[in-house]
Order: structure tokens, then C-alpha cells, then sequence
DNA sequence: TTAATAAAGGACATATTTATCCGTTATTAA
DNA sequence: TTAATAACGGATAAATATGTCCTTTATTAA
């Protein structure tokens, strides 16, 4: 469904999201453990993150990665996936045809809309905060076995 | 959303499908042309769908890809899906870990599992046959400008 | 029986995605 | 001011997906 970039841009949002709301910053080697993901690709996807003002980085001592408390609440999880993956999971058709529409419909297009915007308004609807409060709360987990 | 190669083998798959209600075998060419498919890589899908016994073939002349007319109703996408790309679209974790379930579930899970839920429904409930006869009746397309 | 035809199958080529490495730049604290 | 630290950025490597080519095999019709 999404790239591995997509993935691991998530799970070090995340990440990021509940350290931050102590006031912690974290460095690229904290969130690649603690998220399972290869270190030096997690360092491209983050600061293609950075670059799309989703996080914040600061360089030397005591530096990392941090997204504003404020923020949390107000970044979505289709922010994320559209600054790594685009907005194809949204827009492709599902049989890859480039001018596919209501006009002219692949077979599968109407169906395929309709997976495709439930796809999109959860995307759309979750946030950061929220995910990181489940994981807060125990109910969820960004490290598995 | 899917691959290349399940793009080209759900297009395949609905041409020869249409083709065959009429009783006309049709060659990788044809498939090809009339789906706008790249030929040789088609070949190769077409090779995994007989070996998975979706579409039979004929070699010779006059021989070609074809479904029989009594088998289109029953062939559906997630028949398609899983010979070409696996079941992954089904059961793989949204955040990529191994290991994600209801038990220890990542922060994504349930919300994801709700979108892949509709997808996996759709792609079970829609058959060739049906989506052959909205082509026919004109409702739909398989070459797209 | 032979020539022509079309799929099957293996080897190979190209493109994209995933992933690493290392020198540079910015920041901090001593 | 200097040494240490950590992100940035470019080059490169490895793995996977996409795509082609060519020989072999099966089938048909002449």
C-alpha cells in the first residue's frame, strides 16, 4: 500500500510526536532503534520531512528532531504520506490508466473510487497526536517483537 | 495500490474474458494492443495466470488466451490479485511490521484494517463476467485515450 | 510430414526503490 | 576558539520490479 519510505516516515513521526511532548528531541540513531527502520535511509525520508515543515530538525549537540507540542494535533497522516509517496494513492487509477474519469471509467473505477476515499478520509482524519496518545496510553505499539 | 504486472493482468483478464463470451481466442498481441500493455512483459503475467489456472491457453495456429464462457462468473479480481501480487494487499501491516495483530496491534492498525477490510470485499465480489458485461454495454473502458 | 504459428521458458537489460557511506555544515559546550 | 556532535547533501551500492529477446515446444493446416 505504501512505499517503505511512506512506512518508515510514519513510524518516525510518530516517534517523534510522543517524545516531543516531553520536551525531548531526538537524534536519527533514537528513532531508526526504536522505530526498526535502516538508519541511513530514515535520514533521507526525515529530511524530506523536514523540508515539508512536518518536523523540525536542529544540528549539533543536543540537536534531533522534534515537532512542535502545538503541531501534533494538526498534522495528518495524508500530510506525511503525500510529501514521500505523492498523492498517487489518492488519484491512481487502479489499472493504471493515465487519463481514467467519470467520463471515461476504467472497469474498475467506480469501485475503486470508493476504496480509494475511504483510504483518503482516514488518512485525512488521523492525526499525529492521536496515534501518539495511543501509544502513550499502551493500546498501541511502534516496536513489534 | 497494486503492481504494474497485476495492472496488466486484470486488463488482460477482462479483454480476454469479453473476447471469449463470443468464443474468439485472442494472442498475446491482441491482448497486448487492445489493453496497451507492454507485449513481452505481458507474456510473462499471462504464463503466471494459466500456471494459476484463471485464463488457458492454446499454442499453435489459431491458438491464444482464453476463459471459459461457464468460468468468467466465477473468476474474481482477488482470484487475479493474489496469483500476480499475493495476498500482501490483504494482510500486510500498514506500518510494514511482521509481527502487527489485534493482540499487539502498531497505530495504525485498526483504522487500516478497516480501509484493507473494503478493499479485500470488493476485490472478492467483483468478477470478470461482470465487469466484461459494463464494458460492453459501453459503461466502461479498457484502452483510455 | 512439413511449414507456419503462437505460447512457454530462460537469460538478459533497464528502471526504480531501498539502503549505505562519507565529507560538509551548523550548533553547542568546554 | 576549538572540539565534539548531529543533521544535511551528494555519490554510490544493492535489491526488486519492470520489461525485452530469443530459443524451445506444442499445435494446426497444407
Amino acid at each position: 500500500m505504501f512505499s517503505k519510505a511512506c512506512e518508515y516516515g510514519i513510524r518516525a513521526s510518530i516517534f517523534i510526536a510522543i517524545k516531543s511532548r516531553s520536551d525531548i528531541r531526538v537524534s536519527l540513531k533514537d528513532i531508526a532503534r526504536e522505530t526498526d527502520s535502516p538508519v541511513s535511509f530514515t535520514a533521507k525520508i526525515l529530511q524530506r520531512l523536514v523540508k515539508n515543515n512536518i518536523i523540525d530538525s536542529l544540528k549539533g549537540p543536543n540537536g534531533g528532531f522534534e515537532i512542535k507540542k502545538s503541531k501534533a494535533g494538526k498534522i495528518r497522516l495524508s500530510h506525511i504520506v503525500n510529501a514521500i509517496d505523492g498523492d498517487s494513492i489518492y488519484k491512481k487509477c487502479g489499472l493504471g490508466f493515465r487519463n481514467c474519469n467519470n467520463k471515461k471509467p476504467c472497469p474498475l473505477h467506480y469501485k475503486f473510487t470508493v476504496v480509494r476515499e475511504n483510504l483518503r478520509k482516514m488518512l485525512e482524519e488521523t492525526t499525529l497526536l492521536e496515534l501518539s496518545e495511543d501509544i502513550e496510553r499502551g493500546q498501541s505499539f511502534l516496536k513489534i517483537n
